[in-house]
RNA sequence: AGGCGCGUAGCUCAGUUUGGUUAGAGCGCUACCUUGACACGGUAGAGGUCAGCGGUUCGAGUCCGCUCGCGCCUACCA
């Protein structure tokens, strides 16, 4: 074996973590085998928006989907991570028109040309970004198969899904009510409205009737009158019963509507019992002038201002017509009252602009029945919502859910496959046409685009290739996991599960593990107002990808948001530097001879040794679960503490006597040699999903026989894990902790040797204790280790440590009496407990139901309890 | 208006599914220590009516009911 290099003294991060992405990279690991023997595990990135860099929520996924991958690539599946982004139509076109605005242009000016020329531009930009962002944090992503949503094979798959949807009566176009953008100026989905809660108005008026007498209404949208074709009360108020047929007279403009009756509509408990109804600004309105014949005006523009059916206030800004129309209505003395209301107006999620229902002629998907299969797949189990609550709010999105607005008036998207004549045909084709197959005569596209979404409700199959039969659709579909963030569970994980079962009768994926959202320290939402945006480059670059990652995977505990704060990344950096510490130590005293833990006796070791291998065993066995179950968190405890607890504090330090100064006294120094590395490097593989970088690179120092990124993954059920050596190290540690504190406690400068005694221990105990003397006496800094109760001075402080009846002989006159008061407390609290225990074993309903074993432990408790109370009581010099 | 989640040490969180007697971690804090892996370190320590009330049980942080706070999602109340 070639004798590793030394590691460096410092550890710093930045020195090797280029070096080791690129030598993965050229290993071929990213890319899975095909054909293959191995059973496939697939991970299918939820693509980034090519909007701008990448964020902390990103990096959060990033490193869980990253961590899975590894784990099962090492277990040995043929592991697949898919990455590639996505064209995110509304909210990549908002960005590139704000970067136009500032030019003093616009994209209507630029033409669609010219404007997709700089859309791509953007893209390429954006999307270098990303791919470097992933790198940096150490994303074993295929990059063979990156893909992208507008790639052709992806369009393709598009137009494909959209034609086969129409042909189905899926699809189809519609003159309907829908959200409208006035900034955007585009339709938009139900879902990308976000209601806000807003301190509006409320406003009554009066409106005369034709006939001479009034009715009141009220509204919190008072410009929306112009368009209002009726007043409707409940048929069976009494108080508007003569009114129902009688004509109202617009008192802003030259038209009258009549007073109609709805039991829908009208609840007569509300307010005045009358309500305006404009069916074509408010979907209830919408519903009800299609019960009752009403024209619908629209009297809105599509940036917002009012048309010229508004009459005199034609031109004017909604908003500003708002006020118009409560001045107007003043001044004709129609007003009767206001007040401040509580209510949810909806915004475009993209620019924020407050949305207006619509009337306009668009695409929709009718989704019910594939909203069913979806349904079907989460309650089968055929797909595994985690953390598994997610699932009460995926059925009650989906049972509810309505038909699916999918045009958007963008350029930056899919082009709807449908084509018109000017005789009104309509042609759906995935071919361009150019003229109309039912009359001849030039056809034009549609020029509108598809909601992204769509697109991306596609990703599972497109990125496959699919519809044609590919060989990756044959290896890699269902895949196997998705890991997302709860905030897209209804745009893209309900949509991805109803397309995809649509179109190939199975679900996308087997589990969905949603995570929380990134916050700051104090658990505020970051955001670019407030200032508190971590850029995951920025940490990569201070802390080292290694650090970010275990930090994320620390915090990511399911179904919670994760608080960030860097003083936990700084303590995961310090893991690192510990990780990297012990290696120079161990690299110090090892000769490059020594044999993997696999050929290293399983037996017949000493106890540091035995004790450190159970202790593997233990935490090969929790880290597995962990992972299996997605406990990130857990996963992430056991390591820090395996390694710094119980390899670092304790073995490393019990190694020292052989290494350092050559005392064997029953341990052979090539074992602890082979020992000691061997665990590190089972440890740094059991590291490796998290901490990809630190562990190749002290593995490889370690002279490991090849990358950890290949290398099998520790199993549990390979070492030897005993309960005798677990019980007999406790033991050890708290006789050692034991005269430690009492040093302390006394206030003895550190270091002073102290004499201990060992009374009364098993004959197996006596025999390991006293061949672990040197240890302890080192551990817990003895002058004497004495075994023979007769040898006691009488001065000693007796205590239980650990189970171990132990004497320790301080200096003449080292106990003062604020040593004496602590003991006395203690001894009090001890009586305390043993009170509680014995009244519980005296309680024969406690004796007759409780489990045997937890009585037993309940008699050992007390046994031990009262054993301690006679030792402190005889050190204080009473009566126990 | 419905639905979901949360409330555990000064701070941020595990533990609650499957009840078991002594509730853990990191950071912060206190004291001591620059000892040949590591001060991004070591040793010892302080710190908790598990939001509150009631119930079930031999036994409740854990199960049930109610109350109070906080957060989020869905929704076409004029």
């Amino acid at each position: 074996m070639r004798r590793p290099e030394q590691l460096p003294t410092r550890f710093d991060p930045t020195s090797f973590e280029g070096r080791w992405y690129e030598a993965w990279e050229a290993s071929g690991a990213f890319t899975p085998e095909l054909p293959s023997e191995k059973p496939p595990f697939v991970i299918l990135i939820p693509p980034p928006n090519v909007t701008g860099k990448l964020h902390i929520g990103h990096a959060l996924q990033f490193t869980l989907q990253d961590l899975v991958i590894r784990w099962r690539r090492m277990q040995g599946y043929n592991a697949l991570w898919l990455p590639g982004t996505d064209h995110a139509g509304i909210a990549t076109q908002v960005m590139v028109e704000r970067e136009l605005a500032k030019e003093g242009t616009n994209r209507r000016e630029l033409g669609r040309e010219k404007f997709l020329t700089r859309m791509w531009e953007w893209k390429a930009q954006y999307k270098d970004n990303i791919s470097h962002q992933a790198k940096a944090l150490g994303a074993s992503c295929d990059w063979s198969r990156e893909r992208f949503t507008l790639d052709e094979m992806l369009s393709g798959a598009v137009k494909h899904a959209f034609v086969s949807l129409y042909r189905e009566d899926l699809i189809y176009r519609a003159h309907r009510l829908i959200n409208w953008c006035p900034r955007c100026l585009t339709a938009l989905s139900d879902l990308e409205v976000v209601h806000k809660e807003i301190d509006g108005g409320m406003w009554d008026f009066a409106y005369p009737l034709v006939d001479g007498g009034e009715v009141v209404v009220s509204t919190s949208r008072p410009e929306t009158m112009l368009g209002d074709t009726a007043v409707a009360v409940h048929p069976e108020d009494e108080r508007y019963r003569g009114l129902v047929g009688k004509l109202i007279r617009h008192p802003l403009l030259d038209r009258t509507f009549p007073v109609i009756a709805d039991a829908i509509l009208v609840d007569p408990k509300f307010g005045t019992g009358a309500v305006k109804v404009t069916p074509a600004h408010d979907p209830n309105d919408f519903a009800t002038g299609d019960r009752h014949g009403l024209e619908k005006i629209n009297i809105l523009n599509e940036d917002g201002t009012i048309n010229a059916n508004g009459g005199p206030f034609a031109g004017q800004d909604r908003s500003a017509a708002r006020k118009a129309v409560l001045a107007a209505l003043a001044e004709k003395g129609l007003r009767r009252g206001e007040k401040t209301h509580r209510h949810a107006v909806g915004h475009c999620q993209r620019c924020d602009t407050v949305v207006e229902p619509y009337l306009s002629r668009q695409w929709f998907c009718s989704v019910k029945g594939m909203a069913g299969r979806a349904l079907a797949a989460v309650r089968s189990g055929e797909v595994r919502l985690i953390p598994d609550f997610w699932v009460a709010t995926y059925e009650n999105w989906l049972e509810n859910i309505l038909d699916w607005c999918i045009s958007r008036q963008l350029w930056w998207g899919h082009r709807i496959p449908a084509f018109y004549c000017p005789d009104g045909h309509t042609t759906v084709s995935e071919e361009n046409v150019a003229t109309c197959p039912q009359c001849g005569k030039p056809a034009e596209q549609d020029p509108d685009v598809l909601d992204t979404w769509f697109s991306s409700g596609l990703w599972p199959i497109s990125t496959m290739g699919w519809p044609a039969d590919t060989a990756d659709m044959r290896a890699f579909y269902p895949t196997s996991l998705l890991i997302t963030g709860f905030d897209i569970l209804f745009f893209w994980v309900a949509r991805m599960v109803m397309m995809s079962c649509h179109f190939t009768g199975k679900a996308p994926f087997a589990e969905v593990h949603l995570t929380g959202l990134v916050r700051d320290a104090r658990g505020q939402k970051m955001s670019k107002t407030k200032g508190n945006v971590m850029d995951p480059l920025d940490l990569v670059h201070e802390y080292g990808a290694d650090a970010v990652r275990f930090t994320l995977a620390s915090l990511a505990s399911p179904g919670r948001d994760l608080p960030l704060d860097v003083k936990r990344m700084e303590g995961y950096r310090a893991f690192g530097t510990k990780l990297w510490n012990a290696a120079r130590f161990l690299q110090m005293h090892l000769t490059g001879e020594e044999p993997p833990l696999e050929k290293v006796a399983t037996s017949g070791f000493a106890l540091p040794e035995a004790w450190i291998l159970t202790e593997l065993e233990r935490t090969t066995a929790a880290v597995n679960r962990a992972w299996e179950r997605y406990r990130f968190d857990e996963g992430c405890r056991e390591l820090y503490q395996f390694v710094w607890n119980d390899y670092c504090d304790w073995y490393v330090e019990m190694a020292k006597p052989v290494l350092q100064e050559g005392s064997e006294n029953g341990r052979r120094a090539e074992d602890v040699r082979a020992v000691a590395r061997g665990v590190l490097l089972q440890a740094l593989k059991l590291l490796h999903p998290v901490m990809p970088f630190i562990t190749e690179e002290i593995s490889q120092h370690l002279g490991a026989p090849e990358l950890l990124i290949t290398a099998p993954y520790p199993a549990p059920g390979r070492l030897p894990e005993d309960p005798a050596v677990s019980a007999l190290m406790a033991a050890f540690q708290a006789v050692v902790q034991e005269t430690r504190s009492y040093r302390h406690l006394v206030g003895l400068p550190p270091g002073t040797p102290l004499q201990l005694c060992l009374l009364n221990l098993q004959p197996a105990w006596r025999q390991a204790f006293s061949g672990l003397a040197g240890e302890l006496r080192r551990l817990a800094g003895l002058s004497a280790l004495e075994l023979d109760p007769a040898k006691v001075p009488d001065r000693a402080i007796r205590d239980l440590a650990g189970g171990v009846s132990v004497a320790i002989v301080l200096p003449e006159g080292a106990v003062g009496e604020a040593e004496r008061a602590r003991l006395a407390a203690e001894l009090e609290q001890i009586r305390g407990e043993l009170g509680k225990v014995s009244a519980r074993l005296a309680d024969e309903s406690f004796v007759a139901r409780a489990p045997e074993e937890v009585v037993a432990g309940s008699r050992q408790r007390a046994a031990e309890l009262s054993h301690k109370a006679q030792l402190l009581a005889a050190t204080l010099g009473r009566e126990p």
